[in-house]
DNA sequence: CAATGCACGTAAGTAATTTTCACTTTGAGG
DNA sequence: CCTCAAAGTGAAAATTACTTACGTGCATTG
């Protein structure tokens, strides 16, 4: 099978060498991208004054196994390079930039971030959440300490006993509590704050354990004992979002789901149990976001 | 046109619903996006062990007018999900899975919230939102609250006075104590907690204005003088994220963002303010997140 | 225990795609 | 010029795929 992804580039590619007749079907799907996703290939044909069959060979000429197989990847093709171009409509109200903008942004943001995460690194940070007996997520500024917040709202819901603090001076003195078998989990986009450093040195001379997720290199990511790093590029332009906390926070997802994985029965058993008690307050009990 | 553009929510929204053997189809398909793509009626047919007829009348279920437009559309939603997610890539490490499914679903679900949003709410919330003289976030249960902390957390950036709270009671109380020119914002992924209903019938009587951020059709959004609205399916599986919390944060974002911009110089300043305070904290000025 | 309505498969009907084949054009070599 | 091979093309046949109509069966309701 061709390794074609890209359709639109192969036609390009070709532009002015098809045989005479493909040339016009070539000229008149590369003019026609969106309409040419929806049409037959009779009708293509027929746009394009030739017969069927040469249609047929214009799709083999371009790499694909027929015309099946050409239009499917057309669709493709046109619906990745359209996508955040507004599509059709260039008609866009000014609001509808905006969500585009912000949406293109994280989605852009995550993917980039995807590719940087540590297989490594993620793993062992799930065996040792799996293992924990306790974990505390710390984290200050808006920021972090919501993603440590979110954290600890996701872990309670495996059965882990689990606390956010925003307070460097409470987070310091909980560090001390901490002992063997209970994890401190800092959370920090720039990773310098001492408040996170104190605690995790605090927390390890304890015997707890400590996992950071923080920003490449940082001072935080080099004391924990696993470390996950994300070098964000932070938009400059104020008027945008910074996406880091998103980011973090999906992290934050993907470790939670893998913890999930490892601890099958009692996560099931806690959401359910959690499920339950809510079922007072919305009498919706579907399978529908636990706990608001 | 028809105006489902992404048959893969589309899918999961209708997910257990369908007639029983359209569900074998939809089974298969969901767990076979890729391949599906590239298969005939017939194949899915036999792949899902029903008739064609039926894969057929899944296809119309779905909303597509039949097989042929649902493969195209389901090829193009395929395209768009799969781009961020980089080849198909066979050597996957079990964690390298884990973040793909997570990250994958992320994506997928905010290109879904992004062609729900109604152009309109937004741009009344943000009106309403950039003459706010000040702004009270309240959310309750673990998600919603961090969204409205996160609401917070965004807005006071721009120089507005905001506050978050999770705590039904104080909620109330803190309603009947706005008037004239504040806002009240409240989220909830169920939009059914008494609370936060009360508090917008409260926070009304004295004169604020209020905005909801909750799903379609639910209580809380018929109340709110502005309303943004998103459905968003829900997975069953529990070892995945519940990915609504970011929507609703990426939609605060897009909020914030709207909001900067109709108050440029004011949001500038507080920016500049916010970033000289914490000098002293971090030796790190740059471009970065502001305030970790 | 009808009656109604929905879900489903069979099969017939229709449309689209692929292949075959014969005819045409092109261009190089005699 | 002519000839011939190679490549290009369209008409139509052959295949394959999609859609629709219809009848059966099952469940729900009055």
């Amino acid at each position: 099978m061709t390794k074609i992804i890209d359709v639109i580039s192969q036609m390009r590619k070709l532009d002015g060498r098809f045989p005479k007749r493909e040339q016009r079907v070539a000229d008149f799907v590369i003019s026609n991208l969106e309409r040419a996703t929806r049409l037959t290939q009779n009708e293509i044909a027929e746009a394009a004054d030739v017969s069927v069959a040469t249609v047929n060979r214009f799709c083999q000429t371009v790499g694909c196994e027929g015309f099946r197989d050409f239009n499917i990847r057309l669709a493709q093709s046109v619906a990745v390079s359209l996508q955040y171009l507004g599509g059709p409509s260039r008609t866009d109200s000014e609001s509808e930039q905006l969500v585009t903008q912000v949406f293109g942004a994280l989605v852009e943001t995550l993917n980039l971030a995807r590719f940087q995460l540590d297989s490594e690194a993620v793993e062992q940070a799930v065996s040792v959440l799996a293992n924990a007996r306790r974990i505390s997520f710390i984290g200050v500024g808006g920021g972090s300490a919501n993603v440590a917040r979110e954290g600890a709202n996701r872990f309670f819901r495996l059965g882990i006993p689990t606390e956010a603090h925003a307070d460097g001076y409470f987070q310091r003195m909980l560090a001390s509590t901490l002992s063997d078998g209970d994890v401190i989990f800092a959370v920090s986009a720039s990773g310098q704050p001492a408040e996170l450093l104190d605690s995790v040195v605090i927390a390890q001379q304890y015997g707890a354990k400590s996992i950071s997720l923080t920003k490449v290199g940082a001072p935080l990511a080099r004391l924990a004992d696993v470390s996950i790093e994300i070098d964000i590029p932070e938009d400059q332009d104020i008027y945008k979002p910074s996406a880091s906390r998103l980011v973090f926070i999906a992290i934050v997802d993907v470790l939670a789901a893998g913890t999930a994985r490892k601890r099958p029965e009692v996560a099931k058993e806690y959401m359910r149990r959690i499920r339950t008690s809510l079922i007072a307050i919305s009498e919706d009990t579907g399978p529908k976001p636990i706990g608001d």
